[in-house]
DNA sequence: AAATGTTTTTACCGTTTGGTAAAATTGACG
DNA sequence: CGTCAATTTTACCAAACGGTAAAAACATTT
């Protein structure tokens, strides 16, 4: 997906961009984030920034096709022959890791969704709807199974994302709000309960 | 908090600005988005637009301020008179409802705390906090009564934040996985039931 | 060290942006 | 209808923005 340089300046720079680029777009969004800005933050010119990139959009896209490997890896885990709710706990364990670990990717996603998703939503309607139907058919079967209560896959997937995701995006409003350091912690011991409550049969 | 206007021309050019900035500070954001379109939107022209608010700030804010009302409301009606879980499921629908029927509010705020909530973060550490405290007190009693699950009470507040939220923030990425127009009738059954499970004691 | 290719800087450009000044228009009211 | 205030339009401006051309500086290879 990213084409990697081929000389070692190449390689360091575009890495440096890709990370300044993320901390500039997910703190700002697409048309809050400037050229200047994402330069200064990876301590380049803008014209030297734009000889590694051809455009703001260019680096937007590689930044966000780097960010949705790490981001639908999880998913693609959940293993249909392991035990259902120990899988899905699994799941929102790693998933809750990823916002821990990397919350900036998750608030340039956020960013893009909120906004209507107008540069992803093609992906989004394509690869990620395949990714959910399969798990979808693999929940199905363990509730018909009797191994699950019977709720709905796709709004246990949405809560999934939606409950991990928050600690991630809007951590300001968590800290504000407790006076704290969010703890991942607390999280994790919240949300085992509530999926072993809920999932049950 | 929003000066109205006096005359009969204030008032109606008032409310229509709000309405069109409300739109379009949802869809973009505050950087995002322009005088020009907030104006075009509401059929003004920009300066016109600047007549009736100072700068761009003065409308977002007067629009945030506007919004915040509406999204506090429904916290502020748990009773610490009623029954337990009723009430918090009473609080859960009340939100999902306002999701359903405030979709822009919704995403507005969502977009001002993702991007770190610069024009609100005072408010947040403020009024939303001692408002949240006083509601953690009263969830805290009731599971020192053995009328509510073990949790913990802010987890608990953030979560139903996060889970009914998404369906206004998050759309996009749920119409575009389920490929239909979001079911608010099954997030309701959805997460009675996520829930009443959880918090039984 | 010369020659060649790579990288960085300097100096720009056209457009969009938030915002202003002042004239022109419209509305309210005796 | 005439007067005065409220409203809207026209014509701007300075700054910020994404992006470019071309020369200068640097690195690599022989």
């Amino acid at each position: 997906m990213i084409e990697l340089g081929k000389t070692r300046i190449q390689r360091k720079n575009q890495a440096t961009i890709l990370d300044a680029a993320l901390d500039v777009f997910s703190t700002f969004g697409f048309r809050g984030a400037t050229l200047d800005l994402i330069a200064s933050t990876a301590g380049l010119s803008k014209p030297n920034l734009l000889y590694y990139f051809p455009s703001k959009e260019a680096i937007h896209s590689a930044v966000l096709a780097e960010l949705l490997q790490t981001w639908l890896a999880p998913l693609k885990k959940l293993d249909k022959d392991g035990d259902p709710i120990e899988e899905i706990i699994i799941y929102v364990i790693n998933k809750l890791h990823a916002s821990r670990d990397f919350p900036r990717e998750s608030r340039l996603f956020a960013n893009e969704i909120v906004q209507g998703a107008p540069r992803i939503k093609s992906i989004l309607e394509t690869d990620l709807r395949y990714l959910v139907e399969d798990k979808v058919r693999v929940i199905h079967k363990w509730i018909q199974q009797g191994r699950l209560a019977k709720i709905d896959p796709y709004h246990l997937i949405f809560s999934i994302w939606s409950l991990t995701q928050h600690y991630a995006d809007f951590d300001v409003q968590v800290q504000a709000v407790t006076g704290q350091e969010t703890s991942f912690g607390e999280a994790e011991i919240f949300l085992d309960h509530l999926y072993r409550r809920m999932l049950a049969p």
